[in-house]
DNA sequence: GTCGAATTGATAACCGTTATCATTACGAGT
DNA sequence: ACTCGTAATGATAACGGTTATCAATTCGAC
């Protein structure tokens, strides 16, 4: 009764090409890196495959400054969050029970419920810093 | 040398706009919001003096989760936080200085600088939470 | 009041994302 | 293995927010 999902040579192709970048990537630069590397794959199945990742959990999403959605396949299966490199995209996940705590005290204190947040931290990593002088 | 700054009633129509708002507003929200008040101000004008005023630092922008640039006059001259309800856009102005220095902590830990930090929390105001009962 | 330059606004262009829909191809059942 | 219903795909159009264009307007220094 429930959804049947099928195994496709581009569902994989998608985890595979997500799980082989460093750092957050585009729906639009995944699909370009799969089209150089001679994959024929349409814009809008990576597009639902990277979304249907997020929503089983096998990837971590974000929005850039920008307002751009951006997928990572993360190494650590729990909640977390991440440090990232505007310049490079190199990421750090990052674990912050101490944020964790200050957020749900402070929803709690204004009578807020079911309460999401959203906590990054966008820098440049010490090579592009470098790089940058 | 510098920009000259003109003032415009469209200007000052959209900074008033804001102020009278209570939570987060977007763009074309504010927009029409003037056009309803019988304002003939143009969308466009609009976009721009947003940008100004956070750009100046008179509003404060943020991008909703589903990625939407929203702006608010805050009351808080100084860098502060949100707790924003996802359904009627009250919005609580949050000091977290407990906050800011692990981000500072954090990124430095890592060697990444000029970080800056994205910290919000949307949920439900008690009014929002009940009314949905 | 003049006049050059900043501002405005209708509109087109842009860009990321989603919807459409004819075609393809999983995979459960046989 | 073969069928067959249906989920998945992908080229393309549509969508929604935002920015660029550019002729007309208007601010404000003189
Ligand atoms: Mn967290
Ligand atoms: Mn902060
Ligand atoms: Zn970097
Ligand atoms: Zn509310």
């Amino acid at each position: 009764m429930v959804a049947v999902k099928r195994n496709t040579w581009q569902r994989e192709a998608v985890r595979e090409a997500l799980d082989s970048r460093d750092g957050f990537v585009s729906a639009q630069g995944l699909h370009q890196g799969l089209r150089d590397a001679g994959s024929p794959i349409g814009l809008a199945t990576v597009y639902r495959a990277l979304a249907d990742l997020a929503t089983v959990g096998e990837a971590d999403s974000l929005q850039s400054p920008e307002g751009e959605s951006l997928y990572r396949a993360c190494a650590t299966t729990g909640h977390h969050h991440h440090l990232i490199c505007r310049s490079c995209g190199l990421t750090v996940e990052i674990e912050a029970t101490e944020v964790e705590q200050w957020a749900k005290r402070t929803a709690s204190d204004h009578g807020f419920t079911e309460a999401q947040h959203i906590v990054d931290i966008f820098g440049l990593c010490h090579q592009c810093a470098s790089a940058k002088a």
